[in-house]
DNA sequence: TTATTTATTTACCAATCGGTAAATAAATAA
DNA sequence: TTATTTATTTACCGATTGGTAAATAAATAA
């Protein structure tokens, strides 16, 4: 597509496509966090003039939340499918394992929106803060209910807590973001991954 | 002591203890990171007028330098000496257990300064966060070091790599920072903990 | 008492923050 | 051509950012 003229519409047409701005406010916010990225940085950076993106995204926190759910849904889509791999072990294989490879990949900021985008914040950002809070229990949530599930189907060392194994494995995915942020190879964060599946609490693949 | 007067100077008497003062910046910091926190909201807890807190500590940057200093050398002293114990399990026990006591206990902020203090930012903000990774690089080369003593005195598994094992703990002790923040419970943080000792690759006691 | 020293308070600085009112430019409908 | 619609640009809003100049208050030294 050339541009977002849809049934080409009534008044002046626009001069920039809201995805491609989206796409840059994604990769903003992504690599400096909420209040590390202004609305002039945004702009600058979308090369259109603030009443533009106000118009088209309404505040800084709609926007931050669009591309949030951009970024969800996108670039790291791969961590929600990991949950439908076939066993515990694969589950933990792909999140890990595929997480290193992401938060070190060239030409993407070495972060993760989801665990840094408001981490310590200012009380006026709480909000932002608290969402990507949710995001995360959520995600765990759903792992403590698969590792359950892989509990379930004798899949687990005996004794093997599923929540505790599910919070273990978030703590470790968390910590490499910051890794990640601080420099750290991929080679290094692949190592920390298959640090984690080496000790892995039951059958290692099915 | 009841206030600073050292030699009873000379002009007008300092109304306000610049220790007390320190303390509450690294507090306010602690729980807010560097971007978090304004200097307005520091005098304005600290009680006192800007000028008399930048006569006194000359920027923000070099308080924030100061406030982490006193972090370092006090709430969170116990990391650096969980390097001195007398095996490379005790050394990570005491690090992971008394992490997840400290990141959950009551009056305190529920984070961790040098891991959250400025972790996403805006570029004017870069050489603080440079300043963080730098205090965590240099904590991970020291357990990168204390590991290789303990393998070349024969406590890890054969195979086990001392810069991996350091990494994958300095990761999940980050790791636990985010969970802090999160609102994981002291009880969840210590079962992640000894989820990692659980799996120890070498002696357990000595 | 007077001069000097130091720390205070008050008032302000330019720059930036998120956000918007008003004017203007470019399209279609009549 | 003229009216209407929509998006643009320009210029601005009050609040806040980190930081400071100038005036004032409280102590000691002479």
């Amino acid at each position: 597509m050339e541009n977002n003229s849809i049934k080409k519409g009534r008044g002046r047409p626009s001069k920039f496509d809201p995805a491609a701005s989206l796409e840059t406010a994604m990769r903003l916010f992504w690599a400096h966090g909420y209040e590390g990225t202004s609305m002039a940085d945004l702009t600058a950076a979308m090369g259109i003039n603030k009443p533009s993106l106000y118009a088209t995204f309404g505040s800084k926190e709609s926007l931050f939340e669009k591309a949030l759910e951009k970024y969800v849904s996108g670039p790291i889509a791969f961590v929600a499918a990991a949950l439908n791999e076939p066993t515990a072990y694969r589950v933990v294989e792909k999140l890990l394992l595929e997480s290193a490879e992401f938060l070190t990949a060239a030409n993407s900021p070495h972060s993760c929106m989801v665990n840094m985008g408001a981490l310590s914040c200012s009380k006026e950002s709480e909000q932002i803060k608290n969402m990507l809070i949710s995001r995360r229990q959520a995600f765990e949530t759903a792992l403590t209910a698969r590792m359950q599930q892989a509990h379930d189907e004798g899949e687990l060392e005996a004794g093997t807590n599923p929540a505790t194994l599910a919070k273990y494995v978030a703590t470790v995915h968390q910590g490499m973001s910051i890794q990640a942020t601080s420099g750290a190879s991929q080679e290094s964060l692949l190592e920390v991954a298959r640090t984690v599946l080496a000790h892995w609490p039951g059958k290692r693949a099915n």
